[in-house]
DNA sequence: GTCTATATTATGATAGAC
DNA sequence: GTCTATCATAATATAGAC
């Protein structure tokens, strides 16, 4: 009965998922700190405190700050990329005119349901630094040259309004992910969350009036 | 010749105007770093750094780092609303659809001439912390409430597009200032200045385009 | 009013026990 | 692997000369 369980390092198992978990939760706890506060403002007492770990915890399992901040930006943006796998199923074989609404919705419940990637995206994309150069190059340009496609494509068949293709993008991003960026002064000047389930469908059809050529 | 140009205290004069020198340059340098980096990402030594006066200039002319970002809001804010007074007097007497694009022009102009002005709101408006509430309570709520009466009496005019008027609200002013706010990503992305005069007046023409209906 | 010098606190990273 | 304790530096704010 043990020889069936057992493995190679049969003891040295728990503590090595014990590390991942640890690591998972200062990852998250960094990307919330990091959105909303930037690189800088951002202190590793804070991502600790939040993580539940002591302040050591952090150099141990990341060295130092910027490498942490590393792992953030791939976190949320490996999110991302897992939401878009569901609309390439869900529009498989669909012609381009019915699968722009679905990509449009992934997008904006991704946007509601984590506002960190525009929040961090934010913090780095108003200054011309080191870190938003990686990101430019490692995240950023990939989605954006995708999304230059999908714009020209839906252009070309008549379903997108008329425009350059980043005039387009930028406009599309930030008419869909402000409300849920800036959702705490959104709420203190309109009373109500714009995350909730039916506001976010409403605003997706909202952006579809907007930017969807009438049919 | 001496009597005519004696004021009450001749010899008093001229260090009062380096100290109102000494102010203006500091608050313009608050703004830009505290509008890049946010207020805990922001450092004294910077800000007095950039404005050519010791650190030391800082807390005596403003007391605290939080009056000087108070300070640096008010500046903004200020600079917005002399804006809006070049709208009301090219307006006036005008019918309300004509006034539509006058306004929207004079926004767009603003948000790529100062985009300070969004970076600042960004980086307070994802925590609903005291600063974000200040902001709120002193500038933001008094704007918002005309913008959402203009959107009103558009949409009832059948000259602007139909929808909730906050997201009305929230989706013109992310489309119309996303590309300033993130102008070093813009040209990271797409190897071309988003502020350029050709651009802009082309912004403003593609957001008439998404947000009036068409005539 | 502006400067140099400094007090005090907060931050990122390290050392060493367990 | 995780913790407590600590180091070295950088931050805001103050003191005092000019």
């Amino acid at each position: 009965m043990g020889q069936l369980m057992r493995r190679r390092k049969p003891a040295a198992r728990r503590p090595q998922q014990r590390s991942v978990a640890t690591r998972e939760r200062l990852v998250e706890a960094a990307l919330a700190v990091f959105a909303s506060h930037g690189f800088e403002g951002a202190t590793t007492r804070e991502i600790a405190s939040r993580a539940g770990v002591a302040l050591a915890a952090l150099p141990y399992h990341f060295t130092t700050k910027e490498a942490l901040w590393k792992a953030a930006a791939d976190r949320i943006f490996g999110l991302l990329a897992e939401h878009f796998e569901t609309y390439q199923r869900e529009t498989d074989g669909a012609d381009p005119r019915s699968r722009l609404p679905v990509l449009l919705r992934e997008f904006v419940l991704f946007a509601s349901e984590r506002p960190e990637l525009h929040r961090f995206m934010l913090q780095e994309g108003t200054d011309g630094g080191e870190r938003l150069a990686w990101l430019v190059d490692t995240h950023v340009r990939p989605l954006y040259r995708a999304a230059v496609a999908l714009i020209e494509e839906g252009q070309a068949h008549g379903s997108i309004v008329e425009g350059r293709a980043e005039q387009v993008f930028y406009a599309l991003i930030g008419a869909a992910s402000l409300p849920y960026a800036m959702a705490p002064e959104h709420q203190l000047l309109t009373r109500a969350r714009p995350d909730s389930k039916r506001r976010v469908e409403d605003h997706v059809r909202f952006l579809l009036r907007l930017f969807q050529v009438d049919t």
